[in-house]
DNA sequence: CGCGCCCTTGACCAGACTCAATATTAGTGG
DNA sequence: CCACTAATATTGAGTCTGGTCAAGGGCGCG
């Protein structure tokens, strides 16, 4: 249990619920259930694939990585998750991918047999797991179907806080604009998209180049033409 | 609403429920509330991409693919379904992607707003999301990390009724035999594969010659060596 | 200032795609 | 039952995207 020396909020702290967080009575379940907070730095383990699933988590703050190994070594980032974010729910005893932090994060910590117990938090499970499952969906399109261009403008445009789910918002001539912080390094972001580090790399050179984006430091990009990026994604 | 012609099983007739039903609550409901049944015949479309998403949908016996487009016409399979899995649950008002059956195919028709409000199939639905969201990681691998041999014959592996999600079983000297059916056309493996239709047939004739499997019609593949594809699948 | 870690860039290579021709299968009607 | 047709699958040749390998650059930190 490597995180217990982690575990540096106890349960019965207040910590300030947001308007988004609609489900109430996973609100109650998180306040009535022993419940604890872990703080990890960034790339904290929280668990390995494998390992007995005894823990379900949420995202409060900051970001997860799910990924998979394969036995020669190849790495697939199978998900991003962030806040509200549900996981840690295999469907049998053990973890079936590791999940490791991307940057500070704060997490929420249940018993798993609480979470399944309880017939008034399976709705909200529920409807945590329809997102993910429609994520999932768009990533296997992304990485079955899109070249390696469609790829990165993908990624780029959905670190666009306010483009998550929505088409382009800029202005037509412009194009739009807006900064973007991705917390993953270069080999994350080609595991997650099913490239190489090279690969990426070459990518966003070139989008700098067409002078789409700007490197403001190297996980810290301006993009010049959200438009622009949102025409070479290939879904619109 | 296209499928309506095809209701010919009205709501109180009784279909027999197999031991593997194992969620009393989900079967009460079943029961309980307005279900139709809908027999499909092969290829038949249950809904597009867009569509109102007022239906659930309960794979009774038979197989459906759910899949997405891209503008230009490319083509992703993001799940193959088979009997027990439940779909058409989007996150928000319409389906993320279009339903159509791969063989002669019967449905259990839930109306969603049932399927959301009762509170006791809840956790029914969060075990048939958990499933798909494993199913989903595992498939991001193949997509993202494997080549087209290790993709081919992962996909041939997980046809095996016995391998559906376990190790190698076959005999160690022989490799095992298996015959399995596909249901699909060399297009549809190769969409859900992110492959072309070329590289599957390549593949395909590739392990004939190499004397793994035996094309005893084009859907029907006789497995000679069970442990010989398990080996290439990447996986193990 | 120098070390180490990422990241970038270049040259080359290989696996998968494209386009085109042919073969096979399934379905239809005589 | 067989001939014919349309749909699907296979095979080949050539191309191209993205991977591999190797060298060099930039940045943060001690």
């Amino acid at each position: 249990m490597a995180y217990t020396e982690h575990d540096n909020v106890a349960s019965g702290v207040v910590i300030p619920l947001r308007t988004s967080d609609r489900d109430v009575e996973w609100r109650e379940f998180a306040r009535s259930t022993r419940v604890k907070y872990q703080r990890l730095e960034q790339h904290s383990v929280v668990f390995y694939e494998g390992d007995k699933a005894d823990r379900v988590f949420e995202v409060i703050e900051g970001a997860v990585m799910l990924f998979k190994l394969l036995p020669d070594g190849r790495r697939q980032v199978v998900d991003v998750l962030g806040p509200e974010d549900v996981f840690g729910l295999p469907r049998g005893r053990d973890y079936d991918c590791n999940a490791e932090t991307l940057s500070r994060t704060t997490l929420r910590v249940f018993d798993r047999r609480d979470a399944e117990n309880r017939t008034e938090v399976q709705g909200h499970l529920a409807r945590c797991l329809t997102a993910q499952v429609e994520k999932l969906h768009d990533h296997a399109v992304l990485l079955g179907r899109k070249s390696a261009f469609e790829r990165v403008a993908s990624f780029l445009f959905r670190c666009v806080p306010a483009c998550q789910q929505l088409d382009c918002l800029g202005d037509q001539r412009t194009g739009g604009e807006s900064v973007i912080v991705l917390n993953m390094t270069r080999q994350e972001i080609a595991d997650y998209l099913g490239l190489t580090i090279e690969t990426v790399s070459r990518v966003i050179s070139e989008f700098k180049r067409k002078g789409l984006i700007l490197l403001e430091k190297q996980d810290r990009i301006r993009i010049n033409n959200l438009c622009g990026i949102c025409r070479l994604t290939g879904t619109h």
